[in-house]
DNA sequence: TAAATAGTGTCTTTTAGACACTATCGC
DNA sequence: GCGATAGTGTCTAAAAGACACTATTTA
């Protein structure tokens, strides 16, 4: 910030200040579909609609701090793949009053899923069905398991939107597809991430190539066991910049 | 928002709430050098360092129309390619108060910069070296017209550095290279953009063959004028999703 | 041994890099 | 015609899709 006049930078009470909060897409993968964490609304506004879990910013907590107070607090988990997403911040986006608000995302193997839904029984898994998410066109539908269609809070669809096309984007050249699987896991299981993220089916073949040559997976020499049939390898992520 | 309680949501004094400003990263191509609109800072803190143009949010303001209006309060342009890149939320970000500032992308035109250093004659063209930019290294270097070496002011060495990450990851996909050109340019001028914000040199036929096969230019027709030697065609931008 | 999935081999297509070559303009 | 840049052709290498094939395990 510069050229802002001396009364601009040290009156604090020059201008109303607005809201700031974070808001957390929870996304983990249950079976093979995508799928999000919601809360639904008790009160006004969007009454009964549901809404990403988040809370106010501190005056004294750095954005991502209060990112990971809220997934303590209301998740009930301490860890989860964290990224700053994008910040929301249309006048009327809650009736209330002025809120801006920094989305995040936070992507959660299915261990810390389950756990999620153990210590907030609240919150509710919801898959993210992404037919409509294009370049351009953002249009998520969100379906609870008993297949009912959920409607969203204030601007929390295009949140959710957004959520997706930033995976969509950074899955191939970054390593947001392992957030989702534990420390060990098959490339079968990559594969299903993938799946799921990008919304269609992948070469198999080319798919484990890819993999391989990027040199990020290391065969662990073990093996599934309890399959009921042919136990794949477990891989290990490795990172390498 | 959700799992608040009604205190927290209806009472607005509950938190003391962060200032919240937009900060712009004014990119334009000078010559065949990225360079950044900068300006001096002249009260503390910071006093002499170089800063980003930036300004608050009002209370009644959409953050995009903040950051336009910043850049036509404060750069004297009122078009460039828009975008919004971060949000810093640092503590100690800025030393007399808690601000949050959201940073955005706004590429330029030469016409538009040159409009830009028009209007805005405190603002100073500085050349971005990208040298130490790599995936993770984050080291930005600015330097003036006569080769000083800027020293920039809070965190906005960061803030540059998410930027040219931001542009060069956009690069191939996106048709952020065109917000530096005229609306007719050759090929040549749009290989010089790529060049600039990868750093690197581009292969000349490679890079001919894979701009039109994306189908995203048109000749024009028409030829450069007034050159020294062999005028180049001029193409157009055509957008097709 | 049958069922089912893990994992491989190979052909083709696409895309990109290297680099020399031709074309065209001002002077 | 010379100098200099615009623009093309072609060879090669690397990457990705298609798809059939083999391998291995459980029940």
């Amino acid at each position: 910030m510069t050229e802002t006049t001396f009364l601009e930078e040290y009156d604090p009470e020059i201008y109303r200040r607005p809201s700031v909060t974070v808001d957390l897409v929870l996304l983990g993968l249950s079976g093979n579909r995508l799928t999000a964490l919601l809360g639904q609304r008790t009160e006004h506004p969007h009454a009964g609609k549901w809404a990403l879990p988040g809370g106010f910013v501190y005056i004294d907590e750095a954005l991502d701090d209060a990112a990971l107070r809220v997934l303590r607090e209301k998740v009930g988990i301490d860890h989860a793949h964290f990224e700053q997403l994008y910040t929301f911040g249309a006048v009327d986006r809650d009736p209330r009053m002025r809120i801006i608000t920094v989305a995040y995302l936070a992507l959660m193997t299915e261990a810390a899923f389950a756990d999620a839904l153990a210590h907030a029984p609240h919150l509710t898994p919801a898959s993210v069905d992404m037919s409509g998410v294009g370049v351009r066109a953002r249009a998520v539908t969100v379906v609870a398991k008993d297949g009912e269609r959920l409607s969203l809070a204030f601007d929390h669809a295009d949140i959710l939107a957004t959520a997706i096309l930033r995976l969509r984007g950074k899955l191939d050249y970054s390593d947001v597809g392992f957030a989702f699987l534990p420390p060990r896991f098959t490339l079968r299981r990559l594969q299903d991430v993938h799946e799921a993220i990008s919304g269609g089916p992948v070469n198999k073949s080319a798919f484990r190539r890819r993999m391989i040559d990027k040199g990020w997976i290391v065969p662990t020499g073990t093996r599934e066991t309890a399959t009921a049939f042919r136990p794949a390898e477990l891989f290990r992520f490795e990172r390498q910049f």
